[in-house]
Order: C-alpha cells, then sequence, then structure tokens
DNA sequence: CTGCATCCTCTAGTCGGTGGAGGATCAAGG
DNA sequence: CCTTGATCCTCCACCGACTAGAGGATGCAG
C-alpha cells in the first residue's frame, strides 16, 4: 500500500487534481490523511474507489445515485435491490435521451438536406427555425431542453 | 399589433417568465419598451423572435450559437453559409451523441440483465462498477461526462 | 376598497465540475 | 547550502442555461 498524493491518483485514475478535490468536497472520496505539511496521502483503496466514481459518472449517474451505489458497495452483505433500480432507471433515462435525439436528429438532417448558399431570407436553416410549422413538431423535449 | 405583458408572451410561446427575463439580460431578446409602471411590453415580433429561440434551444443549439443565427435572421440579404455551418455542427454533435449513448445503453444492458436480488457483494451492478475491465471498455466519453 | 394576480429587481441556488490567485513545500541539480 | 521548478494547499469565482424566492409595487375585478 504505497502512499500516493494527489497528483499521483489524478494520473492512475485519470480524473483532475481539482476533481477529486471537489469529490472529496461533496463527500464521495472520504477525507484522506494527510502529511506532517497537510498534503492528502492516499492508498489503493482510493485508486478503487475513485476508478469505481469516474466509471459510474461516465455511464451518466448523478453524484446522488452514485452516493447511493457507494453506500451499497461498502457494505456487501445488503441487499442490492436499489441498486438495480438505480440502473434501470439509468437506463431508462439513457433510452428516452437516445429517443429524443433521433427525434433532433430528424430534423437537423430536414434543415441541412437542401445545403442552401444563397442569402439568408431563403435560408432552409433560418426559415426551419423561424416557424415550427414547417418541421413535424415530434421533438418537444420530454424533461427540460437537450444538452448536447 | 397588441401590446402583450410578459405574462401573456409567457404563454403564447409556452417560455417561464423568468427565462424571458434571463434572455433579455443575456441580449437574446432585446430590452422592450416600457409602461409608465416599468412593465415590459411585448408584440407580435417578440413573439416570433422568443418562438425562433426556443425552437433552436429545443434542437439543441447553444445560447452562442442562437446569437448568430438570430444576427442571421436580422439581415436575411447576408449569404447564410454560417447558419450551415452551425447546424451541420450541432448535427455532429447530436451524431456523437447518439453514438455514445448507444454504447452507455450497451453496458447499462449488461448490467442489468442479470436481475440479481441477492446480496450486494454478488451484485452485478456494483460489480461492473468497480472492474471496469469487465465491460467492453468502449463507452469513453469523447468529451466530458455525459449528461443524460 | 379589498384582495389577489401579475409585475418589478436583486440575489442565490442548481449540477458537476474548472480555473486562477496567492502562498507553502518538496525534490533534484549545482 | 541554494535555487529552481513542480507539486501541493485553501479559497473563491466562474461556466451554461436557467430556476426560485424575497420583498415590494402595481393592475384589475368584485
Amino acid at each position: 500500500m504505497s502512499p500516493l498524493p494527489i497528483g499521483r491518483l489524478a494520473k492512475l485514475t485519470d480524473v483532475k487534481v481539482t476533481t477529486i478535490r471537489f469529490y472529496e468536497s461533496i463527500g464521495l472520496l472520504p477525507e484522506p490523511l494527510r502529511t506532517h505539511s497537510d498534503r492528502r496521502i492516499y492508498d489503493e483503496g482510493d485508486v478503487r474507489r475513485l476508478g469505481f466514481i469516474k466509471h459510474a459518472r461516465q455511464l451518466g449517474f448523478a453524484v446522488e445515485a452514485i452516493r447511493d451505489l457507494l453506500e451499497l458497495s461498502d457494505h456487501p452483505e445488503r441487499v442490492c435491490d436499489s441498486a438495480n433500480a438505480i440502473a434501470q432507471e439509468q437506463l431508462a433515462a439513457v433510452d428516452a435521451k437516445i429517443a429524443q435525439l433521433g427525434a433532433l436528429r430528424e430534423e437537423l438532417v430536414r434543415m441541412t438536406a437542401a445545403g442552401c448558399s444563397g442569402p439568408a431570407a431563403s435560408c432552409r436553416v433560418i426559415e426551419s427555425l423561424s416557424d415550427h410549422g414547417l418541421c413535424s413538431g415530434d421533438h418537444e423535449p420530454m424533461a427540460g431542453p437537450v444538452s448536447v
């Protein structure tokens, strides 16, 4: 268990130093031991935990969901119903997002298909945006606007 | 051209009152005329402009992109090359996002497929998150984590 | 004339970080 | 021993695109 400074942990996990400190501040990572000069020292367990967090974030889990998943991971004797429920919810959210983006894609394709090159007055893109009636209108977001 | 108070504009366009004021503050909507008691008054032109903005936001265009598109819409005599370029970029961004979410979906499906019901120690979800090697690893985000 | 809806400004919070200022400490080379 | 540059520390502000609430003024209907 060689002691790692924060920069080594950052490189090992490919998570930025500032992000590691941020995760500590919101309680996803425990407060680590410190050297006599107040520098954080980590170990292999921290590498695993941070890897877990990173992987979960890549999958789009919210921090609160990750908090619950870590709780469960810390207590392997508990039943894992909630872990499954959280993952199912995330899957549903991803499915919804994919469907929504598919609809957006359709309209963007229609808008750009013409590949106009004249004045903006006759631009298909501007025109489409001006008049919602020109498009199918089935691309309404289900919850807030789309963050692409 | 009946004068509309902000609440009417909000209902007509299905954009919240606070959001309208926000759009004004960042310069997407011009500062409207005011009544003697300092209330904003809008007209049909504002309905159209806000509709344009709303539609563009639904398609995932960033505010800065919308600013450019509005510029062009305000000057129909200019060439529309940039409008097309902006829309093409947005389409590419949406395509990338869809591809990425597809990969995430795959892993979430794998994780949840087993539908475990025992202790967390043997939970497929927890296990998958702990050990990135268990999944294909091809779901790396191309630019930052995924906002679902 | 009362009461409620709508409007105003201003501030702060959301989420998940990112970046910088200003200063302390460490490790290596001369 | 001294210097140099990398790394570390805390604290605070900022990003995008809003959203929510405080605290107060105004408009309109009964």
